[in-house]
DNA sequence: TGACGATGACTGACTAGTCAGTCATAAATG
DNA sequence: CATTTATGACTGACTAGTCAGTCATCGTCA
């Protein structure tokens, strides 16, 4: 009468049960192991969806079938389909702002320590699953003022604050003329971000080539780079 | 039973005779120009309504009721809930962008040009509801292939074009320094369109004097501006 | 060590609710 | 009155969230 064939039918159609041959999955260590894997599972699955699709139009039975688990299985990780948005956001920009926060040791011109910033930006960034991060954020942040706080507070807050050291650093050190920049980190960072957008909207249209954009961009600011 | 109390202050000082002076509303012209008076607040509340919502969490029975009319009344316009969005976005964009191509004739500096063509992108995107529409395309664009495709079209590419042809004259008339700004004029409008995003996004953390940061990138661009 | 009951992670059918789109009916018009 | 336009109740498809039941794993004890 009941439906319960499922389970059955994979376990029992394999005559012989070494867990490993049975179990097309893991090593199965201990449970604590599973479900952390399982969860990480279902982060990445919803990252995809959500960014493919927006919060709204994304269906928890999608996420369950991507991440390969139940949709209850869900519920029992996260709380709903919203809140599981929002935490989503910290779980996967929370160790991005880790390792961008272990700078390098401040060696070298001002330029050169930017530089690496934007080579950093660009290949951890632009173009990738965490540009199109970025996107979903802009795109939904209005409906969720909890994400968007988080967002400025972890990120946008913080990268200001460096890039205004740096300008300032520069501006000390003579590799900066306009002063009036350290009111302003926006302008630095502003091409970047242009830069993740346009990937994610335009790409097909008119490719860009980031890298040499900001380059550009550099020189404008430090003035044309002399290949002395 | 019925609430029509909706259409009251529009356009009342119509000549109205005839009709009984019962229907405290509308004298109504006649019927074509009533039908796209009508499509006009459908229009005007499905944008309030995408904007706030983005597409997906939208409601037709919101729309409605914001514009005054019956859901089925929406279908007598538009085909269906994304077409009306497709269709939306060039409604809106159009003439904006048949406003800014009208350009003021081409006197002054070339700084002076862009600084009035900054000045009216501050006064009539930044922070306004046509503001929010850029960020609703950024948002929706990946999931509407048809309206990414129409803005690169009617906005970006125009844009960056018109842009490029400003810097190759500030270039020639030795305005412009930096020759490679012409081959990226997406640096040149960057700082704008972080400006609108960041409207929507963190002013309430932290407002941004879009003028200020405007006037300070095309400092950078043209070397700080001499109080002459 | 091997057997066995307790545990709780996991499942997916199900409920309750939502909403795009339809259409029979009503109002307005000429 | 015939025709065009508007209405909103209704339908059917779809989905977030639930929960009774299953079974792999774990602790315990002979």
């Amino acid at each position: 009468m009941t439906k319960k064939s499922t389970r059955l039918a994979k376990t029992s159609a394999e005559g012989g049960d070494h867990p490993s041959a049975t179990r097309a999955e893991m090593p199965a260590s201990n449970r604590a192991a599973r479900a952390l894997e399982r969860r990480a599972a279902i982060v990445e699955a919803a990252m995809e969806e959500f960014i493919a699709r927006g919060f709204a139009a994304t269906r928890l039975d999608d996420i369950a079938k991507r991440a390969g688990v139940a949709k209850g299985t869900i519920y029992l990780h996260f709380k709903d389909k919203e809140s599981m948005f929002e935490e989503l956001v910290r779980i996967v920009i929370v160790p991005v702002v880790a390792r961008l926060t272990a700078l390098p040791p401040p060696t070298g011109s001002v330029r050169d320590l930017i530089e690496a910033f934007a080579g950093n930006f660009l290949k951890e960034v632009i173009g990738t699953r965490r540009g199109d991060l970025v996107r979903l954020i802009v795109a939904e942040g209005p409906r969720f003022p909890a994400v968007a706080d988080f967002y400025y507070r972890e990120v946008v807050s913080r990268g200001i604050a460096a890039m205004r050291g740096l300008i300032e650093l520069g501006i000390a050190r003579g590799e900066i003329r306009q002063k009036d920049l350290a009111r302003y980190p926006q302008i630095l960072v502003a091409p970047a971000m242009i830069a993740v957008i346009w990937q994610s909207l335009f790409a097909r249209h008119a490719p860009l080539d980031a890298q040499d954009m900001l380059r550009v961009h550099l020189d404008l600011i430090f003035g044309e780079r002399r290949t002395t």
